[in-house]
RNA sequence: GCCCCGUUCGUCUAUCGGUCAGGACACCGGCCUUUCACGCCGGCAAGGCGGGUUCGAUUCCCGCACGGGGUACCA
C-alpha cells in the first residue's frame, strides 16, 4: 500500500498572503484532496523580527477566506527549536556539520583562491565555537521534481552552508528539511525561488538518513509588466483581492489556471472539477503573469452564477449595507466584481451622482429638459407603476415629440442616476418607485443646467 | 562572477516529431439594445536567434541571446 499522500504548505509571516503564496497553498490543497492525504500548515517563523501574531492571523485569515482548509498545524517552526538543537547536535557528533567563525569574506578569499566556480569547504575553528556548517560532498545531487524532471546540482560547486547560527538556532534550509522529514511529508510542493536550495536540503535527508520527498518547484509569478509582482502592479495579496470585490472561488478557478493546463483547454472550472483533474505533472515550467483582466471576466461568470439571494447577501456584505435585493436584481449583469455594484447602483439608494459632463450632455439644451418635463407627466399618469407600464410610457413620449427614444431616455437616466450609465432605465424607475422618481426629475426641472 | 531554471498569439495556455499550431482573456467588427453591460457570431494575433539530428522539427541535442531564481549567522 502506496503511503498517506502528506503535503504542507509553509509561508513565511511577513506580512500579507501574496497570490504566488495562494497558489502554492492552492495546488498542495487540491493534491492533499484529491489524493484523500493531508495537507500541514507551518509557520516558518525564525525571523523573530517579522513574525509577529497579527502576520500569522492574516494568513491563516487569508487561507480561511479563500476556503482552503488544513488537517493538522498551524506548527510554529520555532516551536520545534529543540528538536532542530538536537539533530544538529548529532550532526556536530558525526561529524557531517562543523563550528566555524568563517565569515562571508572568508568565503570570497576561498573563491578567489579556489576559481569562482569552487563551492567553498571550510575548517572546524579551534575554540568550538561560530555557527555551524554543513559538509558538502563533491558528488552529485539530483533534485527529483515531478514539475522540471531530474535537476542535477555537482557539489563541487556548492558552498557549505551556514545551517544554524552561533547560538546554534536553526535557519532556514536546515529546520525546513527536519521539519518536512518529521511531519512525514511525502511531497514538497512550493515556488521555484526554493530549487536552487533543495540540494542544501537533500543533504540534511542524508544526514537524518532519510528519503528525500518529491519536489514540485512551481514557477514563479510576475506582474502584468514581467517584472516580479509587487505593490505596484495592483492587487497582489489576498487581502487586496478580496478588497477588490473578488470571489473565493473565481480566485481558486483562476490561480489554479496560471501555470496549469488541462488537456482540454477548459476555462472555467469549479473547485471540484479542479480536485479531481489537477496534476502537478502537468504544471508549466515558465513563470505565468498576474493579469488582472482574465480574472475580471471570470469573477463576472461566477457572480452571474449565484442565486439572486447569495448575491444580494455578498453585497451587502460588501458594502455593509442592507436591503439591496431590488437594486442587485437588477444590476448582476453589469458588473464584474463586488466592487463594481455600488457605483453603478448606488444612486438607487443614496440620490444622483455628481457627473458634470452626462448633464450637461443629457440635461442642459431645451429639446432635453422639454423631454424631460414630458417623461415626468407621463411617469406622474401612469399606472401601475411598472417596469412595462413605464416603457409604454416613455416610449410615448418620445414618439409624441418625434424624437429618438434616446433622446427621452437619457435626460431621464442622468436625472436620477446622475450619470449616463445605469441598470435599465425603466427597471431603475420601478425600483425608485414613483414619488422618488419624480422628485429626482423635479430637482432637475427646478434647477436646470 | 558562479550555480540552476525558463523561452508558443499582447496575456494565460493546448500540442508530448507530421496539426489549417487549438482554446480562453484582451482587442477589433457585427448582431441584440434605452445607457452601460450580458449574450451570440466573426476577425486579428504565436513557436527568441543560430546550428545540428531526422524524410520531417514548436516538439530532441548544442551554442547564443534574453528573462528569472539562488548564491545571507533571511525565509
Amino acid at each position: 500500500m502506496a503511503p498517506e499522500t502528506r503535503v504542507r504548505f509553509a509561508p513565511s509571516p511577513t506580512g500579507a498572503l501574496h497570490i504566488g503564496g495562494a497558489r502554492a497553498a492552492l495546488y498542495n490543497w487540491l493534491v492533499a484532496r484529491q489524493s484523500g492525504g493531508a495537507l500541514v500548515l507551518r509557520i516558518e517563523d525564525t525571523d523573530r523580527e517579522r513574525s509577529t501574531p497579527e502576520n500569522v492571523e492574516q494568513i491563516l485569515d487569508a487561507l480561511r477566506w479563500l476556503e482552503i482548509d488544513w488537517d493538522e498545524g498551524p506548527i510554529s517552526q520555532v516551536e520545534r527549536s529543540g528538536r532542530h538543537r538536537e539533530v544538529l547536535d548529532d550532526l556536530l557528533a558525526r561529524g557531517l556539520a562543523y563550528r566555524t567563525t568563517a565569515t562571508a569574506e572568508d568565503v570570497k578569499a576561498y573563491k578567489l583562491e579556489h576559481g569562482d566556480a569552487a563551492g567553498y569547504r571550510g575548517e572546524p575553528s579551534a575554540d568550538g565555537e561560530g555557527a555551524v556548517r554543513l559538509r558538502v560532498p563533491d558528488g552529485d545531487l539530483v533534485v527529483r521534481d515531478i514539475v522540471r524532471g531530474d535537476t542535477t546540482f555537482q557539489g563541487r560547486h556548492l558552498d557549505e552552508p551556514v545551517i544554524a547560527r552561533a547560538d546554534l538556532t536553526a535557519l532556514y534550509n536546515f529546520a525546513v528539511a527536519v521539519d518536512d522529514h518529521d511531519a512525514g511529508i511525502t511531497h514538497v510542493i512550493r515556488g521555484e525561488d526554493h530549487l536552487s536550495n533543495t540540494p542544501k536540503q537533500l543533504l540534511v535527508y542524508a544526514a537524518l538518513g532519510a528519503e528525500p520527498p518529491a519536489f514540485a518547484h512551481l514557477p514563479l509569478l510576475h506582474g502584468h509588466d514581467g517584472k516580479k509582482l509587487s505593490k505596484r502592479h495592483g492587487a497582489a495579496s489576498v487581502q487586496e483581492l478580496r478588497a477588490a470585490g473578488y470571489l473565493p472561488a473565481a480566485i481558486r478557478n483562476y490561480i489554479a489556471l496560471l501555470g496549469w493546463g488541462d488537456l482540454d483547454s477548459e476555462t472555467l472550472i469549479t473547485t471540484d472539477e479542479l480536485v479531481t483533474r489537477f496534476d502537478l505533472a502537468r504544471v508549466t515550467r515558465n513563470p505565468a503573469r498576474f493579469d488582472e483582466q482574465k480574472l475580471r471576466w471570470m469573477n463576472g461568470r461566477y457572480l452571474r452564477e449565484l442565486s439572486p439571494e447569495q448575491l444580494t447577501d455578498e453585497l451587502e456584505r460588501f458594502t455593509g449595507r442592507e436591503g439591496l435585493a431590488a437594486g442587485v436584481a437588477i444590476s448582476a449583469e453589469k458588473i464584474q466584481t463586488l466592487a463594481d455594484f455600488w457605483p453603478l447602483a448606488g444612486f438607487l439608494y443614496d440620490g444622483p451622482v455628481e457627473d458634470p459632463k452626462a448633464r450637461e450632455k443629457w440635461l442642459s439644451s431645451p429639446e432635453h429638459l422639454a423631454a424631460l418635463a414630458g417623461a415626468r407627466a407621463a411617469l406622474e399618469a401612469v399606472e401601475p407603476f411598472d417596469v412595462a407600464h413605464i416603457d409604454t410610457a416613455l416610449r410615448a413620449v418620445a414618439a409624441a415629440r418625434e424624437v429618438k427614444p434616446k433622446d427621452v431616455f437619457q435626460p431621464v437616466r442622468v436625472a436620477i442616476a446622475g450619470t449616463a450609465a445605469s441598470p435599465g432605465l425603466f427597471e431603475s424607475l420601478d425600483v425608485l418607485g414613483r414619488e422618488s422618481s419624480l422628485a429626482r426629475l423635479d430637482a432637475v426641472l427646478s434647477n436646470p443646467g
